[in-house]
DNA sequence: AACCATTGCAACCGCAACATC
DNA sequence: AGATGTTGCGGTTGCAATGGT
């Protein structure tokens, strides 16, 4: 799993989980070069990874303004307001919420939400089976007839004492912040 | 303590859109 | 106008961590 070697002409390429090694290089590479071409930065920086994998990996984790873990209940209503009127346009939605990946907001409906929302079936709600069709597959875009209750709504009635506004956010920004160290040591 | 099932998340893949030549 | 390369997005997979028996 760890090394591979590309079909292109002996390049070889590495796969999965990214070294602390390989994110040094990284981060220190695009602090002195900034973002560029990622094929090309791959080559420069001299990390044996596609450009595609260094792009994500610094968008998604390396990037100094990520916040990671702990979302929020404020973020969780955001997300399902959003999921709601956008449908899985996780781009979209985490532009929303500034620190937020799409990859993070889509992992997170992925295994929190439609978990929640899966716990609501056995109430046969039908609004519950119907969010649930579109969340697996894709909202048509553009709509806005979108579902007049919302995914947030239906949480709130599940979670009546979760959501206790401007309680936590402030504590819970910060530690969102990253550091190499507590990337690699502190987690 | 050992095994199995489930969960959560990092990373990859395929595709479409866009840019450049 | 078409070929090629790059970027961005959404879906999916693989695996480590965790929980349950």
């Amino acid at each position: 799993m760890d090394k591979k070697t590309s079909s292109n002409q002996d390049v070889e390429v590495r796969k999965g989980p990214w070294t602390m090694e390989e994110d040094l290089i990284l981060i220190n590479y695009i602090a002195n070069h900034g973002e560029g071409v990622w094929n090309a930065l791959a080559r420069s920086a001299g990390l044996k990874r596609t450009g595609k994998s260094c792009r994500l990996r610094w968008l998604n984790y390396l990037r100094p303004d990520v916040r990671r873990g702990n979302i929020t209940p404020e973020e969780q209503m955001l997300i399902m307001e959003l999921h709601s009127r956008w449908g899985n346009r996780w781009s979209k939605i985490a532009r929303q919420l500034p620190g937020r990946t799409d990859n993070e907001i889509k992992n997170y409906w992925r295994t929190r939400i439609q978990k929640l929302i899966r716990q609501a079936e056995p109430y046969s709600n039908p609004k519950y089976n119907s969010i649930l069709d579109d969340a697996s597959t894709s909202y048509s875009c553009g709509t806005n007839d979108g579902p007049p209750e919302t995914y947030s709504s239906i949480w709130l009635d599940e979670n009546p004492e979760a959501f206790q506004p401007s309680s936590t956010m402030p504590t819970e920004s910060i530690e969102g912040f990253w550091s190499v160290e507590n990337l690699w040591f502190n987690e």
